[in-house]
DNA sequence: GTCCGGTGCG
DNA sequence: CGCACCGGAC
């Protein structure tokens, strides 16, 4: 076990990250689950914005949810900002009025499993509590050599049991050297540092082994082939989409809608979208979104479309343009009562999905 | 283009 | 256990 050896790099080595100034489990709470599945130069300006948004679980359980969708805007797994408030509500209820502490109850909490128990139960109240995710499992199946997928169960509870004892010999046999920032103990000591490793040095690709504080000790690094670890299950396949997107501007005003509750960006607004097939042309876009809204051809124009991946589609968009004199009575805005014009300037503070967020920034200010 | 990643639900 | 859920890095 490499635990001392890691513990002291981490003291140094530490990225000065915005949470790591401060042991409030509700601050690392937020940054765990904004972390989840997302790079941490992405999460800083939107943790930073949401501390002073929403600084306390109770401040966030009285917010609207549209100012705390609006606040998770571009994250994506926009499921995670409503649990967190869920959640935020629930801790407030409590009947002690206190945070919990214990990783059974922080696992009741809606959107936490797992790895944010133990992330929370150990960076913010220094528990013995284990944590497995991506770094976590590249670091340990790295360092012991172990073949298979790290997502079937028997390696999986390899893996949890191999965290276990780490974090266990963590706040048995070591003390953690005095750090610059923010830490309560060598359980957290222990548990960060095998996600800053796996975060900055033991990387997917082109590992930084030479720099590596427990080289000596890594059995993939004796290998020779440490990329060779963890063994990964081939991704699903990426189903293309074709979409036309239907910018429509009457005066100030412009034609939005909502998503419905349960699908992707569940709850976002956006732009109407209407599906092509992947081999229709421009002018068969055009004529999809006249028959849609009622208007003519030659009122839309062909505007620059783009590109985005979300799950496992990778969706090209089109996008035409009309600015109308007259509001067309669109038919399908009673199969979709959310299908609304707003005040063009209304739009920043809508929240929108990331790729409407895009197209919004393109349309010319009022 | 290809790769990366926690939780919830059926 | 398989799949759905996002956006960005490379």
């Amino acid at each position: 076990m490499a635990v001392r050896a890691l513990i002291e790099w981490f003291a140094t080595a530490a990225r000065i990250l915005p949470w790591r100034a401060t042991l409030d489990p509700y601050a690392v709470w937020v940054s765990e689950i904004m972390l989840q599945q997302t790079q941490v130069k992405t999460v800083i300006p939107y943790w930073e914005r949401w501390m002073q948004l929403f600084p306390t679980p109770a401040a966030l359980a009285a917010a609207e949810e549209s100012v705390v969708l609006k606040a998770w805007e571009g994250l994506g797994y926009y499921s995670r900002a409503r649990n967190l408030q869920k959640a935020a509500r629930q801790i407030t209820e409590r009947p002690s009025g206190t945070f919990p502490t214990s990783r059974d109850e922080l696992l009741e909490l809606p959107g936490i499993g797992p790895y944010t128990a133990g992330a929370i139960a150990s960076i913010a109240f220094n528990q013995p509590a284990p944590i497995l995710d991506g770094n976590v499992i590249r670091v340990l199946t790295r360092v012991h050599a172990l073949r298979g997928n790290p997502v079937e169960r028997e390696l999986n509870k390899r893996l949890w049991s191999l965290a276990q004892e780490w974090v266990q010999h963590a706040a048995e046999r070591t003390r953690f050297p005095r750090p610059p920032f923010a830490l309560s103990g060598s359980c957290s000591a222990l548990n960060q540092s095998l996600m800053e490793l796996g975060a900055t040095l033991c990387t997917p690709r082109s590992p930084g082994c030479p720099d590596c504080p427990i080289r000596s000790q890594c059995a993939a690094h004796r290998s020779g082939n440490p990329e060779a670890f963890p063994e990964t299950a081939p991704r699903p396949v990426v189903t293309k989409l074709r979409r036309v997107v239907v910018l429509i501007e009457h005066r100030d005003s412009i034609l939005v809608r909502q998503r419905p509750e349960g699908g992707i960006n569940a709850g976002y607004w956006e732009f109407p979208e209407l599906e092509l097939e992947l081999s229709e042309s421009g002018a068969d876009a055009i004529a999809t979104a006249a028959r849609w809204s009622g208007l003519e051809l030659d009122q839309f124009s062909i505007r620059p479309g783009l590109v985005h991946s979300i799950t496992r589609y990778r969706i090209q968009l089109e996008v035409l343009h009309a600015r109308v004199t007259r509001k067309p009575a669109i038919r399908s805005s009673k199969e979709d009562p959310t299908l609304t014009w707003i005040p063009k300037h209304e739009l920043a503070a809508l929240h929108l999905t990331a790729a409407h967020r895009k197209l919004a920034l393109r349309l010319e200010p009022n």
